[in-house]
DNA sequence: GTCTATAGCCCGATAGAC
DNA sequence: GTCTATCGGGCTATAGAC
């Protein structure tokens, strides 16, 4: 990748988080990345391919993070604890959760693909270790690992929601602490 | 309110739900409204003062609602859970929580504090009927009532965003099922 | 690969007539 | 109260030169 699109792709994932996606225009993106219209549309078709190939790289560079996190010799369950509790940027929002709200984000396929991929791997990767817990006795057995790890999922997703409307990161840790002491109720012999 | 502010007022409830705050323009609304451009901006100063006139009612009916699905002679956890399941249309999402994604409403204090305030009177209304069961002795006593409040209130925000990403309602319901399951395993004596 | 020019349209708001 | 005209600017994209 050439050094204007990689500049480009950089910038674009700023301004998407900052902006969303309707909020981002062509010429703020050049503006930033400090390259001319004619070599974005050299580079890019369009505004949505460009926001496209930001996605991918946000959805990677998260899920690869939360991989980062959620591995290690730990017993499961504090993994998917030590996950809950990552810091993030709160008041500025989930980089792809935001992008949920964009209608035309949501209309067009392409671009809700990798949002819908990219929750389905952490929801997928939460319910394994929830599922290693279960069967290595940490965990209430009676639980659907699944729909709890949708549960986390949301929690989070709805945390950055109500911290920005508080302007406060309060609502979201109070959130997180609220679901972890639901969960933690549930383990089996995990007082350390 | 005169007829025009009111069909003013209804159809920006409906933009800001379908097209958000910065991609709903004064034009589009008087469009729909059929109402011409003078008499917008004789009753409303600008966008943001007539948005701000949508969102104030957008909360108050949603608090409304909220108040009569939590009322009644159940048990308050019942009543919880009631508020939980009620039927939502979920793919388009929650009207005041996705205006959060928006840069320019968090930016505006005006804008911001109506979906703090409807937040906040959810999430007290929750947390006060938690306490009553945990009075009642229908709750484990140990949880942190407006926490778990908050958890609730970030599962169906949080459900809202996964169902959007994934084009279906499926996440949304697991996620709520999820949390309920989580809640109702705390419950004192409630089996039926 | 990158440049400038231009297209055609929409933005939010104001002015002043009626 | 509602109308039309108009402002200065931004939008996404294409064209054709260099």
């Amino acid at each position: 990748m050439s050094d204007a699109a990689e500049r480009l792709v950089l910038t674009t994932q700023e301004l998407l988080w900052e902006r969303g996606y309707g909020g981002t225009s062509p010429r703020a993106i050049q503006d930033r990345a400090g390259v001319g219209q004619g070599s974005m549309y050299h580079h890019f078709r369009s505004k949505a391919d460009l926001a496209l190939a930001a996605e991918k790289r946000s959805t990677s560079e998260l899920i690869a993070e939360a991989e980062r996190v959620m591995s290690g010799p730990e017993k499961p369950l504090e993994r998917v604890v030590r996950y809950l509790r990552l810091e993030r940027a709160v008041l500025k929002g989930c980089r792809i959760g935001m992008l949920t709200a964009d209608p035309d984000v949501i209309a067009t396929e392409a671009l809700r693909a990798p949002l819908k991929e990219a929750f389905d791997a952490l929801t997928t990767r939460i319910s394994a270790l929830l599922r290693e817990a279960q069967e290595a006795g940490q965990l209430d057995a009676s639980l659907d690992a699944h729909a709890i790890a949708t549960t986390t999922m949301a929690v989070r997703q709805g945390g950055y929601v109500l911290a920005r409307a508080a302007g406060s990161t309060q609502p979201y840790e109070e959130a997180i602490e609220g679901i972890i002491s639901l969960i933690e109720a549930r383990a089996i012999g995990a007082r350390d």
